[in-house]
DNA sequence: ACGCGGCCCTGCATGC
DNA sequence: TGCATGCAGGGCCGCG
């Protein structure tokens, strides 16, 4: 599911019922997610105050009173549901909306506002760790992570310096975590596409030889910002198994332009193309061969 | 040093 | 209907 516009929506979604809220009781139903939980998982989380709910790329950090975070990611699968803890004991409404049982509620939060937070992932390839909020600039998965797309930091001239080097393709660049944290296949997709931008272009080429950017880096940039923003307004989107902590669903994916839309019609105006789909890097790729350079 | 493919895991669509 | 195959929004690891 989940690149940063899903990430966004589910904190959107948590934060009214964990901020300021304690939690109570925390569940690790099985011994891992993608990693093993650590031995002091949820004693570290029981009885601490939930301060604040951040993200960071596509991470959740939840700040704890006790000088903690929880990070959270997602992973492939993963999702929130929020109840009432009252709802909890209603057959079907714990489910999660794709699963005919519990079998993948691998984790729920009990908070002092009367909301159980459920987190489901068949994948598991999510994960949940605690640190130390003094340790997070020395935690590895944190560590190398760019800009954030939609932050102060992230610009043309900041894009360009960090592709002006780069032997790989513009749509392996965007994936790059390091370059910029937070887009995923799908975005990048369609971020391209806004931009008329080919995935096979060199990312190199957003620089200048002085490193300046060019035109095609600041087209880029402005693509990145306007088609997350938009997709957070719609709640992200929902292919297999995103949806918002309330059980709804996002709607962008009615708004895509290129992703998962092989064989129809080039949306941009006066284009006659084609939206084509190849392989690039082990993972789909779709753009319009025709009005992408 | 860096880029790429393999792999972690389950569920779903497709084709025989 | 049943089984095999391939594919899925992420990202770590090891190889060349």
């Amino acid at each position: 599911m989940p690149e940063l516009p899903e990430v966004e929506t589910v904190r959107r979604g948590l934060q009214p019922a964990m901020e300021g809220s304690k939690i109570i009781k925390a569940e690790a139903r099985r011994a891992d997610l993608r990693f093993p939980f650590q031995k002091d998982f949820t004693a570290r989380l029981e009885g601490q105050t939930v301060t604040g709910l951040g993200r960071r790329a596509k991470y959740l950090m939840a700040d704890l009173a006790s000088g903690d975070v929880l990070l959270m990611h997602l992973g492939m699968s993963g999702s929130f549901r929020v109840l009432k803890e009252d709802d909890t004991q209603t057959p079907g409404q714990f489910h999660h909306p794709r699963s005919e049982d519990r079998a993948h509620d691998h984790v729920v939060f009990h908070m002092s506002s009367g909301a159980a937070i459920i987190f489901n992932d068949p994948r598991r390839f999510g994960y949940m760790k605690v640190i130390a909020r003094k340790a997070l600039e020395d935690e590895p998965l944190l560590k190398g992570l760019g800009p954030e797309p939609l932050g102060n930091a992230f610009d043309a001239a900041m894009l360009a310096r960090s592709c002006a080097n780069k032997k790989t393709s513009l749509k392996a660049a965007l994936l790059d975590q390091r370059v910029v944290a937070g887009l995923g296949n799908i975005y990048v997709c369609e971020a391209l596409f806004r931009a008329h931008l080919s995935p096979r272009r060199l990312a190199a080429t957003l620089a200048t030889k002085k490193n300046e950017p060019t035109d095609h880096a600041k087209r880029l940039v402005t693509a990145i910002h306007a088609v997350l923003n938009q997709a957070i307004k719609a709640g992200g989107s929902s292919l297999r198994d995103h949806r918002q902590t309330s059980g709804e669903l996002g709607y962008f994916q009615h708004s895509f332009q290129v992703y998962d839309r092989e064989g129809e019609k080039c949306q941009s105006g006066g284009c006659s193309g084609i939206v084509k789909r190849f392989t690039q890097n082990g993972r789909s790729t779709f753009w319009c061969p025709k009005c992408q350079k």
